[in-house]
RNA sequence: GCGAACGUAGCUCAGUUGGUUAGAGCGCCUGACUGUGACUCAGGAGGUCGGGGGUUCAAGACCCCUCGUUCGCCCCA
């Protein structure tokens, strides 16, 4: 290609989708902070050993995905493919068990090595919240009702669903798992190719393959409602009365899993059927052995990650714009006495957009197709009155009028 | 990582079984309208057909490689 191209994976986000961005992400700001979520941010890269140890060795995150490069040093360093893993070191860095429950909100760019699809670019960004330091299923309900208020602000919660399920505590996973890989053992010569490696690495995972095979094995497989403990049967039964209490809907997927030891309890996702298989929008869960598996005193923790080109796919409606005014100087004279003014009027508060060239024709073209509300054009004659002529371009109408009566006019403008 | 489709002006696309100077709509520029946008009309610019190689008298069309996008799987936001 003889013209230069953005690397695979990457997209440029021009004004127009910059916007959209900037809309979910202070959409997502803003709704947090109600909560109680204040935004904080982390470095964009960290040393590769806070993602292994908290996304695990074997995850294909860590094992393919990571861009890992050696620093100056000497030093394995990552760029971040989430976030939770860069909040619980800067918690623990920070020794932020104090000023538990720890909630926040982050927003920022990702980088996964992944095949690029619609809605998984390698670099992308996501909006994010945790609640470090709160073992109890208020927090979990708290955090879930966060991200339904934050689609429902987006104007999309009706197109997501939330799909929801328990992977009970540690005692009541490690049994479960035991079970279940005696079971697929037991019947490896039906299982996918696929499904014999989760297998190994989780399997979990084999509950919710789409392979045909691997479903009617499923079928069979023993459940996990058998093998959970009261104490997390129970736990699970009071964040979905919690759920039920605000109104927010959900569906019990007994398929919805996560692989790694940290997670616990619940786990959940809001999914849409509008992206094709990229359909989780906001996905999230009990990680309460992660701040350990990093190195600090057992702490409890839950939150959820966002995709915001996903969100942002799904948020068509129209963003609020801010129309400009157009300032129009006619002739060299007024060039000056217009950059004048429009820097007084930006200093007040408005917008002003300033064309550098062109007649006055073709400046009011340009101030018609940035959707200005109203054109102030400076010309000689107005210059010599200390005015100018204000010209509503909604309406297609204009006066002359005093340069001291501008603020009166731009406030009847409305 | 596996399987498949697609890449033609800035954008969305058309280009018959390979056959003279590659088209349309929108957008852009100029003018009608040298102090007035939208609407209209008349002109104009803009393409090594993603890139490289091959087959052929002849390739945008066929073959190979490569880059990119998209769809499914995997995985995930």
């Amino acid at each position: 290609m003889s013209q230069p191209q953005p690397v695979r994976g990457t997209h440029d986000l021009l004004p127009e989708d910059f916007a959209r961005h900037a809309h979910v992400q202070n959409s997502a700001r803003e709704v947090a902070a109600r909560f109680g979520y204040a935004e904080m941010a982390t470095p964009i890269f960290e040393f590769t050993e806070v993602f292994a140890r908290t996304m695990g060795e074997s995850s294909d995150v860590v094992s393919k995905e990571m861009y890992s490069f050696e620093s100056r040093g000497g030093e394995s360093m990552t760029l971040r493919p989430e976030y939770t893993a860069g909040i619980c070191r800067s918690f623990i860095s920070n020794g932020l068990q104090q000023q538990v429950p720890f909630k926040v909100f982050a927003t920022g760019p990702m980088f996964r090595y992944e095949r690029p699809q619609k809605g998984r670019q390698r670099q992308f960004h996501q909006i994010d919240v945790e609640c470090i330091g709160a073992a109890e299923p208020q927090a979990d309900i708290e955090v879930i009702s966060l991200g339904a208020a934050i689609l429902k602000a987006l104007g999309i919660l009706d197109k997501c669903s939330l799909e929801i399920n328990t992977l009970g505590d540690q005692e009541s996973r490690q049994a479960y798992r035991a079970v279940l890989v005696e079971y697929f053992g037991d019947h490896k010569d039906s299982l996918s190719k696929d499904s014999l490696d989760r297998l190994e690495r989780n399997p979990l995972r084999i509950l919710d393959s789409k392979d045909a095979g691997d479903r009617a094995l499923v079928e069979k497989a023993p459940l996990f409602t058998d093998y959970l403990n009261s104490f997390s049967s129970d736990f699970f039964a009071e964040v979905l009365d919690g759920l039920s209490l605000l109104g927010i809907g959900y569906h019990l997927n007994r398929r919805l899993v996560r692989g790694l030891d940290y997670y616990t309890h619940t786990a959940f996702e809001f999914v849409t059927t509008e992206l094709g298989a990229q359909g989780a929008v906001i996905a999230g869960g009990r990680y309460d052995g992660l701040i350990e598996a990093l190195g600090g005193k057992p702490t409890p923790g839950i939150g959820w990650a966002g995709g915001v080109e996903r969100l942002a796919m799904l948020a068509t409606g129209a963003i609020k714009e801010v129309r400009p005014l157009a300032i129009i100087p006619i002739g060299d004279a007024a060039e000056t006495a217009a950059q004048k003014l429009a820097y007084s009027l930006r200093q007040d508060g408005h917008v002003i957009e300033m064309a550098f060239k062109g007649n006055l024709s073709k400046r009011m073209k340009r101030a018609n197709k940035l959707n200005a509300r109203a054109a102030i054009l400076i010309g000689e004659d107005e210059l010599a009155r200390d005015a100018c002529t204000f010209r509503d371009l909604d309406k297609g109408e204009q006066e002359e009028i005093a340069l001291a009566s501008l603020g009166s006019a731009l406030a009847a403008l409305g």
